[in-house]
DNA sequence: TTGCGAAATTGAAAAAATTTTCATTTTCCT
DNA sequence: AGGAAAATGAAAATTTTTTCAATTTCGCAA
């Protein structure tokens, strides 16, 4: 376990990203510390928005719209109705609850007459971690809430 | 659904990371090509990976040691491009070979980053022939076949 | 079969995003 | 306060995406 400091620049970035309701991306974060007359160099951005994904606090989206990635304060909500994603590589087990959930439920039933069991599904793959990011235990236990698309 | 044309580039991409057991970055199928004799624009590289990670023939890795991503060609194995629908109730196994699948497939690798593995993923729930649901043949011609396992 | 044309793809260059490097500064423990 | 571990920032390096004009693919009509 590493120790870890805490400093100003993860206050502030973590500061912004709690009270930013939609997705921000690294640059948006440089911009706002920017006209709060705090300059928090690139490096230092990414490198807290990793550790914030690693211990869970926040969740990293890749959506197709805007360049690269975007990021959002995660609050742990519930985690009722869900798949599961079973990474078959590292062997994780992610919880997802989005929108498109109810989709695949309605396309089975509509197409197939096939009921479907959300909870005991298991959808295998590879996760995001293993394919993008270097996300330890923490953040598996997140639920993902779809977003615009 | 979107036309795709067959180029020689596409193929060769695709040859070389046929060809080759391990990961391979993009710059090395670059230099790959290079090597070939051919030379093959980033942007195409990117393009065509991109693609292929879509439809499910490669799957995306990032590993520590290097810097990027790397892409791997996954197996075509007999049930890699289907999901299995599994009755809960009466136990029988249901292979659905339809464009839902690459839908979700699409949904789970743009907005989770997870590349599905349709083969081994199963969904649980209720069959149709259970529940008493009547589902109109040619819906199951069009969309699905059925084995028994 | 041949050739036309719309749609798709390409490549080069520029832009953008992300990571690395490393010297300097900050944090926190004693 | 003193010092080791951690974090920072600036710049360079690297990776990935975008732009857009030129080229290629492929169905279809002649």
């Amino acid at each position: 376990m590493k120790a870890e400091y805490n400093t100003k620049q993860r206050a502030l970035i973590l500061d912004f990203l709690k009270e930013s309701s939609a997705h921000v991306s690294a640059k948006e974060i440089a911009l706002h510390l920017e006209e709060q007359g705090v300059s928090v160099g690139t490096a230092t951005i990414y490198r807290t928005l990793d550790r914030l994904c690693e211990q869970g606090v926040v969740r990293k989206f890749v959506i197709d719209e805007r360049g690269g990635a975007c990021y959002q304060y995660a609050e742990n909500g519930d985690c009722s109705n869900h798949f599961h994603l079973k990474c078959i590589n590292c062997g994780s087990l992610i919880h997802i609850d989005c929108d498109f959930v109810a989709e695949m439920e309605k396309h089975f039933f509509d197409d197939h007459g096939f009921t479907v069991s959300s909870g005991k599904t298991v959808i295998y793959g590879v996760c995001s971690a293993c394919s993008k990011i270097d996300v330890p235990e923490s953040k598996n236990h997140l639920c993902c809430k779809r977003h615009d698309h």
